[in-house]
DNA sequence: ATTATACATTGAACTAGAACAAGAAAAAAT
DNA sequence: ATTTTTTCTTGTTCTAGTTCAATGTATAAT
């Protein structure tokens, strides 16, 4: 059950066994059923979830009421929102799960705990940010830069499986454009 | 000379004077003139830069020769193209001055040993690239959901001295539309 | 001071994508 | 199996923003 979690965080670490185990201690594990709501708009994110099995977007709703997904999280994934999670400020996103999921949890309070115990997670925690602010740069410039041809390509050479997955209202939105015009794009994209 | 990074990397975490001393110590202080690349598509970006005088931006450009401003820098921030610093792997961006500038200097180097020496800076530097990622968060769901005219006006509420400083058609490169519109738009703006 | 260069404005024609509406198809619920 | 709900497609109209071109205005260089 922890075979994937502990490959996928101490790929860029040394760590004991015991050390592993203490991680694997602390992880709390949670199924949730599909179309539900871990997080909403307003409330403080008191996660970081590790998904072991299943599908979950996080979104943002804007004054017009129109949802822009920000992201995509399937198995071997994090997700969370960390700027509420850390400076525990009510968050304005939403995630929800598009399927049932299973996950690990680490709460402020554990996180915290494993930092101060294993300092050595520290460099773990920043290089999955790093990651992470390095492909936010990248969907940045796509959206800036690309046509809506160019974006929906992108997407399916990326994430072949999740663009299987997900509603593909949901990839429009991911991809900042209406759900009329990407099937538009496809019907285009076919015909070529 | 050093009282203001020091502040700015001080307030996240604990350091004894010593400590202080020796993260002073391993910075590179470096004077540039206006207009110079610091990183060019292709290198590899070998610093991160604080800025104590002075201001930068860093871009992209696209397939078309459309340049993408990813961040203007003044003093008290850094840049680098951290994907690139900490993979040592080819840039796909441009680091470039706009004015005269002052900065001193992390190298690959020097950074992994003043991590080595003073762990807890493992955390600062997290917290510096997680309020990187938030805000880059920010900058994505702006791009996707608001029009050119809120773009703006977003920009120049929250960044209210680096509007004065630098060119508009940088800025409306940042904000992901053609220097022309920006400038429709303003004028549109000023007859209200 | 004068010329050259970079920057900003304005207008006219064009286009990628949005909005709205309505129907088809698929999936889920009973 | 059939109804309900959700998702996808297609067409039409409309608009925010682009492109191109020309002119004006600062700024910098000699």
């Amino acid at each position: 059950m922890y075979d994937l979690i502990n490959k996928n965080v101490c790929k860029n670490g040394d760590f004991t066994q015991h050390e592993i185990d203490y991680f694997n201690s602390i992880l709390q594990n949670k199924t949730v059923a599909k179309k539900t709501l871990l997080l909403q708009d307003g409330e403080v994110c008191n996660f970081e979830a590790y998904i072991l099995k299943g599908c979950i977007r996080k979104f943002y709703i804007d004054e017009h009421g129109h949802e822009v997904i920000l992201q995509f999280a399937v198995e071997d994934w994090w997700v969370s929102d960390i700027a509420s999670f850390h400076e525990k400020k009510p968050s304005k996103l939403f995630i929800e799960t598009l399927e049932d999921c299973e996950l690990l949890l680490l709460t402020p309070e554990t996180k915290e705990k494993l930092l101060v115990e294993i300092p050595k997670f520290e460099r773990i925690f920043r290089l999955l940010v790093q990651r992470n602010l390095s492909s936010m740069q990248n969907r940045l410039i796509g959206t800036i830069a690309k046509t809506a041809q160019e974006k929906y390509l992108e997407f399916i050479k990326l994430y072949p499986t999740i663009s299987q997955r997900v509603a593909q209202h949901h990839i429009a939105s991911y991809l900042g454009m209406t759900a009329e015009f990407l099937s538009k794009t496809r019907t285009k994209l076919a015909k070529q």
